[in-house]
RNA sequence: GCCUGCGUAGCUCAGUGGAUAGAGCAGCGCUUUCCUAAAGCGUUGGUCGCAGGUUCGACUCCUGCCGCGGGCGCCA
């Protein structure tokens, strides 16, 4: 039994599957055989709501005139309390029109479900990896992406009734340790270190990169790294340090963003399994010594996907020093996913620069024997105006940390906030103006496809104007506004019958039943900007809405209706920004 | 060289094999005695990189080419 089936016809339906499924019946009815309906949302309104294309493949196939088949299938459509309107066009498309009163239905179901609507699904037990920064760094731009995108992703499934572990998989072991305790012996200053230990931390490091270059350096890191690993209490201490200092410096950031993980397990927290990952991979035959390393080589392995079989690039398991690298400690994370979180499927949100190696991470799991389903959710890099790698600098020497983005964000959305000189309280000032500011860099990130790298603009995203966060949140202010106004509490308006007369009535009502079906897609193809076109949308209704329907000056079931309306967007508007993980304010 | 991603309006970007390719910003014009103008309405702006192919139908799928980026041995 189908989710849907389960909750009968007490609970909203994704409206878009409602009616593939009556198109579904209908080409069963008409042509005796089960087909895809293929519905889509019509481009133009007068085509309809909605257009049904699964006739025209079809007909192909059966070799009989498109148009007579889609005439056969529109006469099994005909139902006249939910279609006000079935119609042949073009080459065989068949137009829907919704009635008004089907759709009012619907939007009740919506309007009064507990979930908004989401669908919820058989629950999984999805780890998502995401964030992951480096000991001894800042955050930077880089990092907004891995970090707002996981966090909108662990909301979005959460929703979906999905048990979701957030995890921090920080970049907390490895070879700058030895860097830094050397970098630190040589270049370190105890004062910069007790006034501003982030910013020293990274200064050392950078020093110490470079001072790597010389053997003598680089063979003193090595040989503290090794002293590190093996437990020696001096070095020890010093990495834990390291580890506190920047985690102090991290968690304001998070703060500020505020997002939250169930578990911080970095890099540190899988040594001890390390050996017995090298022991796994060995016992299964699919690597092998090369130039002292031991490597997959996936060309040499039956089976294997193209791609990794044409790259000649190895997975290096451990290193001819005998030391463990990255994979061994990404192999051990997979295992006790499994073993331990009982994990369904992992989520890994992290740059596309680093697709082979999860690709190759992700075949070697699965030789091992490992069932978990295991995805990369990869996104593009970060560039300045220039169209090159953004720089930690911009052009006027200001450092582009995420920390000053935040900040300088947050000011001046209080600038604005003031210069409105709306009936503000002032001790909401200051936390309206940090949910603005950093909405309005969170959207900005968001809204884009994942995929495609990510032009910063530090202008841009703090002019909110047009297509930004802080629209989204001036719509939801504005529906509590009309509340206050009106003296209704917005849970009891929404219990009013749903009266849909004026087009930009329906076309709100058509873009808030469209809320399910979005959160499904952003969920399916993990990619939340698929939730801010749809509040964006929705937002843009509401607008129109207002300038052609006064809410509180109309009277009766009218206003009742509208009341519900406004409530309902209210609703839809405040759950969606918080699946992004944008904070919605009632007053701005 | 091999692998991989991208190329859509002046700029930043959407776009499930379907009808006349859409937004925002920028430009031009209009709307505030009216529930928040961070707004609304209108308008200008396109060889969907190029060439083939598959298809009733291609921005979408396939092949080749051009251009830009990323990855390519012990960093993560």
């Amino acid at each position: 039994m189908t989710a849907a089936a389960k909750r009968g016809n007490r609970g909203p339906m994704r409206l878009e599957h409602a009616v593939e499924a009556l198109g579904k019946t209908a080409l069963h009815e008409a042509l005796g055989l089960d087909a895809p309906a293929v519905v889509r949302r019509s481009q133009d309104e007068k085509h309809g709501d909605y257009q049904l294309n699964g006739v025209l493949p079809l007909a192909k196939k059966l070799g009989k005139n498109p148009r007579e088949l889609a005439a056969l299938v529109a006469e099994k459509l005909q139902n006249p309390s939910i279609f006000s309107k079935v119609e042949v066009a073009g080459p065989g498309f068949i137009n829907l029109k919704l009635t008004d009163s089907w759709l009012a239905e619907q939007l009740a179901l919506l309007a009064n479900d507990a979930n908004d609507g989401i669908e919820q699904v058989a629950p999984d037990t999805i780890v998502v990896d995401f964030s992951g920064p480096n000991i001894a760094k800042q955050m930077h731009v880089g990092h907004l992406r891995s970090t707002i995108l996981g966090d909108a992703l662990v909301k979005i499934l959460r929703a979906q009734g999905h048990k979701v572990l957030g995890d921090n998989h920080l970049g907390d072991w490895g070879t700058q340790f030895g860097l830094l305790i050397v970098g630190m012996r040589t270049f370190g200053d105890a004062e910069a270190m007790k006034k501003d230990p982030i910013v020293e931390l990274e200064r050392v490091y950078k020093l110490a990169s470079e001072a790597k270059k010389d053997e003598v350096f680089a063979n003193e890191a090595r040989a503290e790294l090794a002293k590190l690993q093996a437990g020696d209490p001096d070095n020890k201490k010093l990495w834990e340090q390291f580890v506190a200092v920047t985690r102090e410096s991290l968690d304001v950031v998070y703060a500020d963003l505020g997002v939250t993980f169930d578990y911080w397990l970095g890099e540190s927290a899988y040594n001890d399994a390390l050996p017995g990952v090298v022991a796994t991979v060995k016992a299964a035959g699919i690597a092998r010594e090369d130039n002292g390393a031991l490597c997959v080589f996936f060309k040499e392995l039956e089976d294997a996907p193209k791609d990794l079989a044409a790259n000649e690039q190895p997975f290096i398991v451990q290193k001819s020093d005998g030391a463990f690298n990255y994979a061994t400690t990404d192999i051990a994370t997979v295992f006790h996913r499994s073993t331990v979180f009982q994990a369904d499927r992992s989520i890994y949100v992290v740059d596309n620069r680093q697709s082979l190696h999860f690709k190759q991470l992700f075949e070697v799991a699965k030789r091992l024997g490992d069932r978990q389903k295991l995805t990369h959710v990869g996104f593009g890099s970060v560039l300045g105006p220039d169209g090159k790698p953004l720089k930690t600098r911009d052009a006027s020497g200001k450092v582009i940390t995420l920390k000053n983005l935040l900040d300088e964000a947050t000011e001046t959305a209080k600038k604005r906030l003031v210069e409105e000189e709306l009936d503000l309280p002032a001790d909401e000032l200051d936390a309206v103006a940090k949910a603005v500011g950093i909405g309005a860099v969170k959207y900005a990130d968001l809204r884009q496809n994942r995929l495609s790298d990510y032009t910063f603009d530090w202008d841009k995203m703090i002019a909110f104007r047009g297509n930004a966060g802080p629209y989204l949140q001036y719509a939801f202010a504005r529906t509590q506004s009309i509340f206050r106004k009106a003296e209704v509490a917005p849970a009891e308006a929404l219990k009013a019958p749903f009266v849909l007369a004026e087009p930009s009535e329906r076309a709100l009502a058509l873009a808030l039943l469209a809320y399910p079906d979005a959160v499904a897609g952003a969920a399916e193809h993990l990619e939340p900007h698929r939730i801010c076109d749809h509040l964006y949308g929705l937002a843009r209704a509401v607008a129109s809405f207002y300038e052609e329907c006064p809410v509180l000056k109309s009277e009766g079931a009218t206003r009742a209706s509208r009341l519900a309306l406004v409530a309902t967007a209210g609703k839809q508007l405040e759950a969606g920004l918080k699946l992004l993980g944008i904070t919605p304010i009632a007053r701005m």
